[in-house]
DNA sequence: TCAATATCGATAAAATAGTATCGATACTAA
DNA sequence: TTAGTATCGATACTATTTTATCGATATTGA
């Protein structure tokens, strides 16, 4: 089976953002699915008329991923989630590391969703020396001075940065400097780092800004 | 000044949620500028280095707010800042319930920005009597069960999910029953709203998938 | 005063994402 | 066995979003 092709750019064939973005409630809704009813098949239409997301859109995005399904029966869900669980990697588990313990690192800390999605949190940070030593659902919290040391005898290629603004892009550089890939931010600020290093943020700003605007153009579509 | 011109849908002219979601990064942005030096302009060019966007970007999305820079110089601050709150409706605030305080929950109580960008969480809401009655950041915590009734008296519009997904539809069928418009819901679980009513979904399994597709992609980019 | 230049604002092109159409296929039921 | 139908898969089209181009304008420095 050839997997390269004449043009030398076979594998990377472009994924659009908000297909991976919709894989995982898919996902979820398929394990649903499964759990309620062994239902062996199921098409594009029933699960677009659940998630609210056109037929077609479902196909397409199921596409991406190599699922193939029957006419007139559907995909089989087993099969639909191995498939999905493959193509976003989540067989194999990426560790990372938790930075900073307030509210939202401990809720993030107990949130049991990410070890199915193929990240496990192995340890957390702060510099709260009352905090450290003790465990939070199974996670232990270390001083933040050994941050940089542990980050590069365990290759932790990942960051959670659960701290507030003032001090986030210190500790983003600390964790660059200690060899980290990828950061995700959930700090209020914008965090610079260096071409190569991936970040991810969270704004709650700007999904706040999505609903408040959809919830003022409602009001006044009822107005008119 | 015609406001509305033949078409008769003259106000609402379509404003992109990519835009919408970059507006208060920018609005951040500039807060910073203008705390740290009291400089009167700023240019698209300056803001868009900055924050990793293109200019051209920039440019266009400040335009949907109305803004109006000058040639050569750029943006007034101060103006530009104004024109973001204005267009976003930032001056007068929306009230908001809360419900579920878990360690989420707690965490967006806590959440200092919310009051910035219109959103004012004036009470929250769990069905833990050993949580009823405190206090935390000065919201206060009511049992689940007055939920319905203190909507309907106050005529809340923005709900905040922050619950368990297993009991996220029964408290949103709640809301809605009680009249509220809008739910802003960072259970795991989709829910399902009559039309009409406006449901922000905070995915996080989302965004880690974009996030741990990055970093595969990169990986896979070096090893080349 | 006047040329040089940075930047806005408008318009146009390209890229991306979403939606529709239609033939092929596999099941269901007459 | 055969007609009918639901649904996939491929292709084509539309809408949205991003990026590029270019003239106009205000400031700077000679």
């Amino acid at each position: 089976m050839a997997i390269s092709d004449e043009n030398s750019k076979p594998i990377t064939k472009a994924i659009p953002e908000p297909t991976l973005r919709r894989l995982p409630i898919y996902y979820q809704y398929l394990k649903k699915t499964l759990a309620e009813k062994q239902s062996g098949y199921i098409s594009c239409t029933r699960i677009g008329s659940e998630l609210n997301i056109l037929p077609i859109q479902v196909r397409k995005d199921l596409e991406i991923t190599q699922a193939s399904g029957k006419p007139k029966l559907g995909y089989n869900v087993k099969e639909l989630i191995s498939s999905i669980e493959d193509f976003l990697g989540w067989n194999n588990v990426t560790d990372a590391y938790l930075i900073g313990v307030g509210n939202l690192g401990a809720a993030l800390m107990g949130y049991q969703g990410f070890r199915e999605y193929g990240l496990n949190i192995i340890a957390a940070f702060d510099e709260d020396d009352a905090k450290v030593g003790k465990e939070i659902h199974g996670i232990t919290i270390f001083h933040v001075a050994k941050l940089p040391d542990m980050i590069r005898r365990m290759g932790i290629k990942i960051g959670i940065l659960t701290v507030p603004g003032y001090c986030a892009q210190e500790l983003a550089d600390l964790m660059v400097e200690a060899g980290i890939h990828a950061i995700w931010n959930f700090s209020p600020v914008k965090i610079i780092v260096p071409e190569g290093i991936i970040v991810q943020h969270e704004n709650l700003a700007s999904s706040l800004v999505v609903l408040s605007k959809k919830l003022a153009m409602s009001v006044r579509a009822e107005r008119q």
